[in-house]
DNA sequence: ACTGAAATTAGACACAGTCCAGATTATGAA
DNA sequence: TTCATAATCTGGACTGTGTCTAATTTCAGT
């Protein structure tokens, strides 16, 4: 998906200028997410966190991906209804979405052309717009 | 944004010709949805079919909404991380989402134009397609 | 080292949705 | 009508995600 080496030290560097104070416990799920460039649900960084290193609560991973949400170092991808995943990935692009298996695959959003949305009321603002190609494996 | 009137015994039908067996709690369910063509939660659905008539319980609602799901009878859209809604209009439409009011409006499908979507590998069929446009009242 | 602000923590909590075992209702044969 | 059977519905316990809170720890600046 994506083979850059994030090192602690790059990742610090990236906390600072998304004006986040760097510390321990938000390096280290920083680097759970970019190191691995993968689509993780909260759980699923509260279980790598704690694998290595320090132990980091359940409170703390909320807590610091909504901020690296606020401050938009990561984006949220909702598809599941149980669970939000997070994506490190804040290239503009959208998502296959397989139902059956749970795989989330990017789509480069400069590859696709969307025509024809509706003008929007006034006062009204654009967040984004996100695609979500839902699949499956065949059969039925 | 829909202004025909369904009744009960037409919504019998309905259910019916989706295969589906019409409990009174069903009629209900579906009547609090088609009657008026807005996107709901289960909770929704639950308050609103216990305000007349008779009892439905929380699990009926769920098993239901699920029932007319499989059934394809209604769609469910997936964009607030805290709960699904269910949308009674099964036309191919996207929709747009107010963050900041939870407001859900419909965007036709044949209005809009998706293309240079990536060719899906062998095995893999399309579900469907979403495209969920977020948007917010202004201001930052 | 001392102090206040920022961050982290455990655990209680809220809430959507599921599960289960028992009660109710519908169906249909005799 | 009566009985047997299957389908459906039910309350309530349960699960899992995510939030909240009050207390503790960490850290920067003096």
């Amino acid at each position: 998906m994506r083979s850059i080496h994030y090192t602690r030290d790059a990742l610090v560097e990236v906390l600072r200028r998304h004006d986040i104070n760097p510390t321990h416990q938000r390096i280290e799920i920083a680097y759970a997410l970019f190191s691995r460039g993968e689509h993780l649900s909260a759980d699923q960084v509260l279980a790598i966190v704690n694998d290595r290193h320090s132990q980091t609560s359940k409170a703390t991973v909320y807590n610091t991906l909504n901020l690296f949400l606020r401050k938009k170092l990561i984006r949220e991808v909702i598809v599941d209804p149980s669970k939000v995943f997070y994506d490190p990935n804040t290239i503009p692009h959208h998502h296959f979405y397989n139902v059956d298996t749970g795989e989330l695959v990017d789509i480069d959003a400069a590859e696709i052309t969307i025509s024809g949305l509706p003008q929007l009321p006034e006062g009204i603002v654009t967040e984004g717009v996100d695609v979500i190609v839902r699949v499956r494996s065949k059969a039925e």
